[in-house]
DNA sequence: CGCATTTCAGACCCACTGAAATGC
DNA sequence: CGCATTTCAGTGTGTCTGAAATGC
């Protein structure tokens, strides 16, 4: 009978919880959720993202994105403009004020890696980034 | 700006919701979703296991494991039986149904791995697994 | 017409809190 | 008494479905 921890995939489960934890612990003091930040961090790399596009990216619900989107244009991070290109579209940009705060949250990411792989030395984490990397090319839309 | 993908927490935390459905898409046919799963995988390599033990092991709440043992009672895969030692506590035993239950999903866990790790071949596979046990050492409770 | 995008209402699952009951 | 174990009621969150509104 083989363990559960014998299993890639439930370790990945298990793992991939704990690090849903740690962020957001670390992010509890600026009020936002993991979900928050990681569209925040999404509209970094892009310059103006439609909001199925974000679904698809991120992996949430679309109607999921709507109730986010609307946290962060609250707090004044992120704004609705609309498509020039078809009027059912809304295209969500980062603001300056979303910009800086990515700025001051920077540390949030890495704090988060370096507790959890502090069993790791630095090729090992290396060498799991990469794997990590090549699965989530066939499995992340 | 360093993006999303660059970042291993994130990548483990999105890795791990994905594993996480693919699970509870195997188990759907049986009526059991991941959590009951997980739980009569650890009975299996017990001979009985107190309530809070499980709590610490799976990593899921002591009021959580109530639900969950109560189900698993009702299907006929596990007993509650009281402990000798302390009258507070109950020991929960996987039934023969039970241990016939995982004999019939021990695929299960495999094919989630297979689809999870289609990007790997056999060699990068083993590195990620003992990796990922590294870092559980440190991590999992 | 069918289809896509966004939005909202509702249901549902999951996790945690606080308290009770029981026993150490 | 304090503390541990199990249980339950309640709360809040996250996720999904189904339908509506709008426009392709």
């Amino acid at each position: 009978m083989r363990t559960l921890h014998t299993d890639t995939g439930y370790l990945l489960y298990r793992l991939g919880l704990r690090s849903g934890q740690l962020f957001n612990a670390f992010l509890q003091e600026s009020g936002l959720r993991l979900r928050h930040y990681a569209l925040l961090r999404f509209l970094a790399t892009s310059e103006g993202a439609l909001q199925r596009e974000l679904s698809s990216r991120l992996g949430y619900d679309p109607s999921a994105i709507v109730g986010l989107v609307d946290d962060l244009e609250k707090l004044g991070f992120a704004e609705r403009r609309p498509s020039p290109d078809d009027r059912r579209s809304r295209i969500v940009v980062l603001t300056p004020k979303g910009r800086a705060f990515l700025r001051d949250t920077d540390e949030a990411g890495l704090r988060v890696a370096n507790t959890l792989l502090q069993g790791l030395d630095p090729a090992e984490r290396d060498t799991l980034h990469t794997l990590l990397r090549k699965v989530a090319e066939t499995q992340l839309s």
